[in-house]
DNA sequence: GTGAAAGCGCTAACAG
DNA sequence: CTGTTAGCGCTTTCAC
């Protein structure tokens, strides 16, 4: 009843029978056997192009064991880190030839491990991933990677598990930018985060701590605002009560949707930045240099992080030497804007 | 020499054999078959879990003729009404338990075409796309439709193929957009474009010079800039160019990177927004409202195009008369805010 | 250089 | 209710 004339699909038998061959010379022939004659070799190329004969994959990789498909697993999308990093991941793959499956946990452990146990079994060649952040077991990590699935972790990594992992230097870039801060003049400085996020979340605040504490500024647990890991009015609230109570003169959030947040809470209480408080983000998003004012970021090298992740991945499974436990780092930039600058240009 | 121990997979035959009833048995017992008793269900399904029998996805696909997987071919990632999109498609695609896969064409209509290629021969069971600005020759989609995959079109549609179809009103809100320009007494207003993007950007453009000559302004071709695809310093400097020579009290742009173009024309022109230049955008960026000053916005449902769009495609799959022809629109809004207001609000 | 045959792991008839 | 069997479409020894 649908329109949908299932064209006869052909497959190696049919184009074998066309050929007055057989099928393994086919399958040969188009893999560029070293032996089968040129000749022949050709016949079968022009007729499978003629045809229009397409390989099924799925039997391909049942027999091969390799599926030619790797997995992205990440926490979210709408995210200008995660979509150039993914940007990066496929300037790779699309080169390699691969597929890329995309799974997204929304932050939840659960899903997470759901998510792994769907790849044993061979789905995928290999996982290019950044976790969850309420994930502490690792389990289904370990029993993926038991199975000969290499999994490569970027920005938000596990310490404790053997694999490659792409990371940015998040202590120092908070450490960077909480002394931009203090030198701006700052003396009350609060961090604007998140629960949870084990391994990177935690170093931004402590790369702020130590810098406070460098200074001579005893970091108290005050100056630090917990909000929720979702975008929403909530957090403008929880913000602007802590500008309320702390009266912090300086702000640095620690992830892109807060910057919204922060703007947002400031402007309702009538603060002026930078005047009142100055403000440094954690982001990537292009918006950064028009906001009002132009907002001071921590730029994550998100592009070339994806990049090199699926480089390694890639090496790893051609077989490449890759250290086990290699982990790079990748700078990130203080890019300094009028939203963390002390005298105003005007 | 890796530390990978390949952990002895356990498949049907090694799970059959342990507890000692057929593999056909084991098959249909996991699949809960009605002709399996129930406590020997119960026996498989337990000894499956803990053994941790996980199913080779490409032997069953290879069998029965379906991958579970679906694709989404988009011309980018890094862009937030696609990614948000992406959040819609996903939501029922877990739901669903099917796999995602996800290709980005960076609006190359031969990276596009090339896809589709790989897609033929099974690999998915239906696409989710929206199409490459400069794709003009439908064919490699046509013969996927044939091969009996289907897929349903979101946002950037062809309207001469036969498929569901997800937009938004591009027309009318770029109609809506531009009376809301005149309302605010704008005299002479400029879309900010991209060439290319057949179906939606020209309706962009048609509803902006409807709203024109419904209210007895001639529009001239001197008010369309045409900007380039991608996010650059280019853009800027055309905008500059043109708001030099065409002195635009007002302007749309079209798509989201062009916001940030278009601010920062005019901060480098020193011209104020909203007094000289009134500016309007559709993106869906969340920073819309920290801006300097805040943008008023063409707010697409990005989230709910994705989602109905996979709404739809699983109807489909499932068998479900879904009308072949079937084009949805739902409705983008306008947000307005202090870039496109009269007078200030101070 | 080419072909026959086995089988990757699973599902779906069909028998019993 | 359970088991036997024949493939899905491809790759890969191993004979010829």
């Amino acid at each position: 009843m649908a329109d949908t004339p299932k064209s006869d699909k052909i497959d190696m038998k049919t184009l074998a029978k066309v050929l007055n061959v057989s099928i393994a010379t086919v399958s040969k022939a188009l893999r560029d056997s070293h032996d089968i004659g040129p000749e022949t070799k050709l016949k079968v190329i022009e007729a499978a192009r003629k045809l229009n004969y397409v390989p099924n994959p799925y039997a391909s990789s049942l027999r091969k064991k390799a599926s030619n498909t790797i997995a992205i697993i990440i926490p979210e999308i709408a995210d200008s880190f995660f979509s150039q990093a993914i940007n990066g991941i496929e300037s790779i793959v699309a080169i390699k030839k691969y597929h890329t499956l995309i799974y997204l946990t929304h932050d939840s452990y659960e899903r997470e491990a759901y998510m792994f146990g769907e790849l044993a079994s061979g789905r995928v060649d290999g996982v290019i991933m950044s976790v969850a952040s309420n994930t502490e077991d690792t389990s289904h990590i370990k029993t993926l990677q038991q199975a000969g699935v290499p999994v490569v972790f970027f920005d938000r990594v596990f310490n404790d598990l053997n694999s490659v992992k792409i990371t940015t230097d998040d202590l120092n870039s908070a450490y960077v930018a909480t002394n931009h801060l203090l030198d701006a003049s700052c003396k009350n400085i609060s961090l604007v985060t998140i629960k949870g996020y084990p391994s990177i979340l935690s170093a931004r605040e402590q790369g702020y701590k130590q810098a406070l504490a460098e200074r001579g500024v005893q970091p108290k647990e005050s100056g630090v605002v917990t909000c929720s890991n979702k975008y929403n009015n909530e957090n403008v609230e929880v913000i602007k009560e802590h500008l309320r109570l702390q009266k912090p003169d300086g702000i640095i959030a620690t992830v892109e949707h807060l910057a919204t947040s922060t703007y947002l809470a400031c402007n309702e209480l009538k603060l002026n930045i930078p005047r009142d408080v100055k403000v440094v983000c954690f982001t990537n998003q292009i918006t950064a240099p028009i906001l009002n004012p132009p907002l001071t970021t921590i730029l994550q090298p998100a592009f070339d992080m994806g990049k090199k992740a699926a480089q390694l991945l890639f090496d790893h499974l051609a077989g490449k030497a890759v250290e086990n436990n290699k982990e790079i780092v990748l700078p990130s930039t203080l890019v300094i804007r009028e939203s963390s600058i002390m005298e105003l240009l005007n």
